[in-house]
DNA sequence: GTACAACCCCGGTGTAACACCTAGGTCAAG
DNA sequence: CTTGACCTAGGTGTTACACCGGGGTTGTAC
């Protein structure tokens, strides 16, 4: 029966993030009677492998949940698990053409603004390097947003 | 002199969103005496065009707030700016780098799994989707997080 | 003159997954 | 018996807002 820093150890995480779980409902360690201490058993610790498992698969520890909470109630949790892991594909894929759309904009902003000298700002204008940028990016009308 | 309402419509913000730079100071509106109404003038629109370009180019809402400060002050943002923009660069490669690291692991998982069955939990299984796939990508040490 | 929609205000809550801190109790070793 | 490493609970901070509630305002149509 190990406290919470022998099995955060033992797994490679923070004694907070273990703390975290338990508070959250993901892990259910015994007390210590004597001083209240929580004590992760064996039982505990297929439970937080599957939790860092299915972590590292990109699932929230919300999805997590729903999943450990299906496996108590006796039905097989495997659709559930097929199908957020899909949604989350989904989601991770659009978050990662944004984010490469957002690199785009700021590697060609960082490039070109080597050649362009610092400027002290005026009543017009903040810092030239970005307002620069924008007008040669933007379609000049203000509602424009649009990548 | 426009309402919240007016300048996140022409903007093609939210009113939540402007009264949120506002209440961050990063907008400064007048007031309307009558009745306490914020009041957007021309040079408000100014600095919310900049701080959506700024936006768009990755800064925070925090990194904007130092730029601001530090173009009142009178000093030229630009170095910092600089300065910014290559740090921002930098954490989003990281994350791009593990974003991708996660999306591989998820797309081999979820083909792995399409000739798999659906399974009861058992005592010892919560989900075997998860749990196959875990002990055929971990190096089976309790301790391995590394990707 | 009044009903109604659409607007405004402030302030509080919720989001994800913890990290960090406070204040105080526990335990083993020397 | 003190020190250091551990434990507890509970609260705060992080990001950029979205949403809600309760209540005042404005403009227009009937």
């Amino acid at each position: 029966m190990k406290t919470v820093t022998e099995i955060a150890r033992r797994f490679n995480v923070s004694a907070d993030s273990i703390r975290h779980y338990t508070k959250l409902g993901l892990l259910s360690p015994k007390r210590d009677t004597a001083n209240g201490y929580r004590r992760y058993g064996i039982e505990q610790e297929r439970r937080l492998r599957f939790l860092l498992s299915a972590k590292r698969l990109g699932f929230s520890l919300k999805d997590i949940q729903k999943i450990l909470d299906m496996a108590a109630s006796g039905d097989t949790p495997c659709p559930l698990v097929r199908k957020l892991i899909d949604q989350r594909l989904g989601a991770i894929r659009e978050e990662m053409r944004d984010a490469q759309k957002l690199m785009s904009r700021m590697e060609s902003a960082s490039s070109d603004w080597c050649g362009l000298p610092d400027r002290t700002p005026s009543g017009e204008s903040i810092c030239h390097l970005i307002e620069t940028w924008d007008s040669a990016n933007s379609t000049g009308d203000p509602t424009s947003v649009a990548d």
